[in-house]
RNA sequence: GUGGGUGUAGCUCAGGUGGUUAGAGCACCAGAUUGUGGCUCUGGGGGUCGCCGGUUCGAGUCCGGUCAUCCACCCCA
C-alpha cells in the first residue's frame, strides 16, 4: 500500500519543521489580532462554485468532487477562504457587525499533476479579516505575511495590483474585451477567457499573448476614484513601512472573488511553482454567498513551498536514560517517568554498554545521558553526562531527580 | 490533460555487446576499547533489481505494456 499520487506523509524530521512553522506563523497572526478558526475539509460543491468561480481552473477541473452516501454533491476543499466565509455567515457574524479576524491552517486538495512545490494534498496557513474596509487592513495583512516570511529569513518579491470594484471593474472588462476583439493571434485559452473571465487573459503565460497585451488597457489605469485612492494609499503605507514591492498590472489571481487589492509573494528559489503566498481583498464574497455585505481581506501561504526554503535545527534537549544491567530497569523507568513531568526523557529498555548508550543518546538529540551501571545500582546513584559541555558526574538519585 | 527524465539495499548510486551465489559508499547492529558519543579499524544483518508479460537454454541487462516518481507546460499556495 502506498499513499495516493500527489499525497505525502509528513514524518520527522520534516514534521518538526512543519510544527515549528505553524507555531511561529500562529504567534505572528495572534499579534495582529487574528484568532484560530477551523472549518471542515469537506464542503458542499456549490460553495466553491459560487465563490472561487466556475470559470477558474480550480473549480473547473481540479476538485476532488463526489456524491456522498446521502446523495449530497460535496468536495474536498481546494482552498481555505470559501469555507471560512460560509462559517462566518452561518454563525451570523455578518449581522453581529464589528471586525472579525481569523487564522487557519490545514490540508487543501486539488487534483493536479504533481510537480516540484505542487501536490494534490498540500497545506496552507492563512488569515481572513472581515468587516474592515480600510486599506490599512490590506496593508496589515500584507505586513503580517511579510513578517512571517521574514521571520524565517525567506527571500521574496512582493507584487501588488488593484483589480477595482463593481464600480470600475465592469467598465474595464468591457474595454479589455473590446481590445481583444480587435487583436489577432491570441491563444485558444485566452479566447475562452475573453468570454468567461476576461481579466484572466492578463496573466496568460503565452509569450505571444503577452506581446499583444502590452498595448492592452491596464487595470490600475482604469480604477474609479475610490479604488485609485486606496491603491495609492496602500503603496504609500508600504513605502513608509519600508516594504519593497513592485506593481504587476497583470496580477489578477486565479480565484474569481478578489476585488481591489491583489498581492502575491514569489520566491526565485523553489522552481516553477514560485508563489509562496497570495491574497487580496474580496469585498463582495460574503454577499455573494448570501450574507450581509461585508468587506474582507486575507491571504494564504503554501506551507510545503515555505518548508523548502527554511532551515530548522533542533537543539539538544532533555534526557536519555539507560541501564547496563537488567536489575536496574525498574529504577530507571521510575526516574524516566519522574523526569517527564518537567522535560523530555527517552529511555532505552535494553541493557547495554556505556558506549552504546552514549551513541544512542547522541543520535536521539538528547542533552544529557543518564546511565545506571553496576556501581550506581549498588549505591543508589546515577551517572550523568552533559553531551554538549562534555561534563560528567555521579549524583545520588534524589539529587538527580531534583535537578 | 501534454511532454521529457528516472525506477537495483533504509539513503546515494555502480552493474560495456544477456551468462554461475547482484556490488560499493553512507546508515544500522556488534566487536576492537569487558564504564565514555561524533573519529578509525574489523565483522554482521539487510535486495520479489517497481510490476506484468514477451524474446531466450538463460533477463537487473533486450522488447512491449503498466504503475510510481521527478522536472517542465498548464495552473496556483
Amino acid at each position: 500500500m502506498k499513499a495516493l499520487r500527489g499525497m505525502k506523509d509528513i514524518l520527522p524530521p520534516l514534521s518538526k519543521k512543519y510544527l515549528h512553522f505553524i507555531e511561529q506563523a500562529s504567534n505572528r497572526a495572534k499579534r495582529y489580532g487574528f484568532e484560530y478558526i477551523e472549518t471542515p475539509l469537506l464542503e458542499e460543491t456549490l460553495l466553491f462554485k459560487r465563490s472561487v468561480g466556475e470559470s477558474s481552473d480550480i473549480v473547473g477541473k481540479e476538485m476532488y468532487q463526489f456524491t456522498d452516501k446521502g446523495g449530497n454533491d460535496v468536495c474536498l476543499r481546494p482552498e481555505g477562504t470559501a469555507g471560512i466565509v460560509r462559517s462566518f455567515i452561518e454563525h451570523k457574524l455578518d449581522k453581529k457587525g464589528g471586525v472579525h479576524r481569523f487564522f487557519y491552517y490545514g490540508p487543501m486538495f486539488r487534483y493536479e499533476r504533481p510537480q516540484k512545490g505542487r501536490f494534490r494534498e498540500f497545506h496552507q496557513f492563512g488569515v481572513e479579516s472581515f468587516g474592515e474596509p480600510s486599506v490599512y487592513e490590506d496593508a496589515s495583512v500584507i505586513l503580517l505575511a511579510k513578517d512571517i516570511l521574514d521571520g524565517f529569513g525567506i527571500q521574496h518579491t512582493l507584487k501588488i495590483n488593484s483589480l477595482g470594484c463593481p464600480a470600475c471593474l465592469p467598465g474595464y472588462k468591457e474595454s479589455l474585451v473590446e481590445f481583444l476583439k480587435n487583436e489577432e493571434g491570441i491563444c485558444e485559452d485566452c479566447l475562452r477567457r475573453r468570454d468567461t473571465n476576461p481579466i484572466r487573459v492578463l496573466d496568460c503565460k503565452n509569450q505571444n499573448c503577452q506581446e499583444i497585451y502590452k498595448d492592452a488597457p491596464k487595470l490600475p489605469h482604469n480604477l474609479c476614484n475610490e479604488c485609485k485612492k486606496d491603491f495609492e494609499l496602500l503603496q504609500q503605507i508600504l513605502k513608509e513601512e519600508g516594504v519593497e514591492f513592485e506593481i504587476d498590472t497583470n496580477l489578477v489571481r486565479g480565484l474569481d472573488y478578489y476585488t481591489k487589492t491583489a498581492f502575491e509573494f514569489v520566491s526565485g528559489q523553489i522552481g516553477a511553482q514560485n508563489a509562496i503566498a497570495g491574497g487580496g481583498r474580496y469585498d463582495n464574497l460574503v454577499e455573494m454567498l448570501g450574507g450581509k455585505p461585508t468587506p474582507a481581506v486575507g491571504f494564504a501561504i503554501g506551507i510545503e513551498r515555505i518548508l523548502d526554503l527554511i532551515e530548522f535545527e533542533e537543539k539538544r534537549e532533555g534526557y536519555y536514560i539507560g541501564v547496563m544491567l537488567e536489575e536496574a530497569l525498574k529504577e530507571a523507568f521510575n526516574i524516566t517517568q519522574a523526569k517527564r513531568k518537567k522535560s523530555k526523557a527517552v529511555m532505552e529498555y535494553r541493557p547495554k554498554s556505556l558506549k552504546s548508550h552514549l551513541k544512542s543518546a547522541d543520535r536521539l538529540g538528547c542533552r544529557y545521558a543518564a546511565v545506571i551501571g553496576e556501581e550506581e545500582y549498588k549505591d543508589g546513584s546515577v551517572w550523568v553526562k552533559d553531551l554538549e559541555r562534555k561534563e560528567e558526574k555521579r549524583v545520588p538519585l534524589k539529587q538527580f531527580l531534583e535537578e
